[in-house]
DNA sequence: CTCCATTTATCTAACGATAGGTAGATATGC
DNA sequence: GCATATCTACCTATCGTTAGATAAATGGAG
């Protein structure tokens, strides 16, 4: 084989199913993407796709950990010299509404995050991991801004109205409501 | 019989099957009950909680109107005379609150509203219905309240902010995360 | 009050569909 | 020959749902 990899170590066909399994998952959850319904759309049967993934869990952390990896790469580093903290900050709510209105899909780890009770500890793992590293992002990014009061409730608040407005937006079936829940987000 | 209702027509048992199916919903959502769990809760078999509810869509919107209608009870009206806007809106915050700290349960339509573009068109339209009577309510305190610019966006940013810090305090096991993230909230 | 039809609420038993998962054969390329 | 990647064929478990039986309570009619 030709190894057409990109430096993850995955196979090109592993691409391919987290990228049908991470698209399942932003619309139904955990439950919301099987073996067999990825096996149909990717081209081959559901007993291989358990040779590139072992078992449910081990797939769903592999498309939690690959999706925070891609958000945390889009948002490039907190401490960029190039990018001012304001700059940063609306791109991180961009990095929102584009899955909202670009592909008009959820945050993967905000639906994780919503059952997560009810996943498995390993895949509740790569939930957790994803809120607390756009924590440390957040909070690297307002502390640079500056004239902040308490830079981590800042954090936690950009993400809690962010996850809740892409809720709010698709439930009311209007991409408007995600704008005006978070207008103003990004202050002076 | 002796009519052991309260005005809901529904019987004891009815009630009990919605009591144990939004529970488990605002655990793990709308995969999150089956029949057959409930069946072995309430202590009967799940065909005959097919009686009291046709079908899992039937059942989950009886669980979706109830919530709603028991929430908005709780919130009492907007224009209340004796109660003050600001109070309501503590009031409002402090409902989210409750169902984190004292049931440590998720908003049931906060879990449905994540996962909309899976679920039943009826079970969605419950959804969508819950977060418009709650735009309706906050808009209405809001506007009592005065000296606002938007009150749509505001009862849009609050919503938002509310669901998306449960998630984030479930997801990080960390109940100061909800106060962190909805401090000042309802200011001044 | 008694007889009988109906309703209420439950049961057993099964249906087809789908879930996650596994064993073993098979083909392809180094 | 060996690793890679796929297949067929199957497993057990659970899903929502349905048919049909049953037992008890209810409500009129005579």
């Amino acid at each position: 084989m030709i190894e057409p990899r990109e430096g993850t170590g995955r196979s090109a066909k592993a691409e391919e199913i987290l990228d049908v399994a991470e698209r399942m998952a932003r619309i139904g959850g955990y439950n919301g993407f099987s073996f067999r319904e990825i096996a149909k759309e990717v081209g081959i049967k559901s007993a291989s796709v358990h040779y590139h993934f072992p078992g449910k869990a081990e797939l769903g952390v592999a498309v939690a950990r690959r999706y925070t990896e891609r958000f945390l790469n889009g948002l490039g580093a907190p401490d960029a010299p190039g990018a001012e903290p304001r700059a940063l900050l609306k791109r991180y709510v961009a990095a929102y509404r584009s899955a909202l209105v670009d592909d008009g899909l959820m945050c993967l780890c905000g639906m994780l995050g919503a059952e997560i009770a009810y996943l498995p500890e390993v895949v509740a793992q790569e939930a957790k991991r994803f809120f607390e590293a756009n924590i440390a992002w957040l909070t690297a990014v307002l502390a640079r801004k500056g004239g902040e009061r308490d830079v981590r409730a800042d954090a936690l608040r950009m993400i809690s109205t962010l996850e809740g407005a892409l809720i709010l937006a698709r439930s009311l079936d209007d991409i408007s409501a995600f704008d005006a829940a978070t207008r103003g987000l990004v202050t002076g």
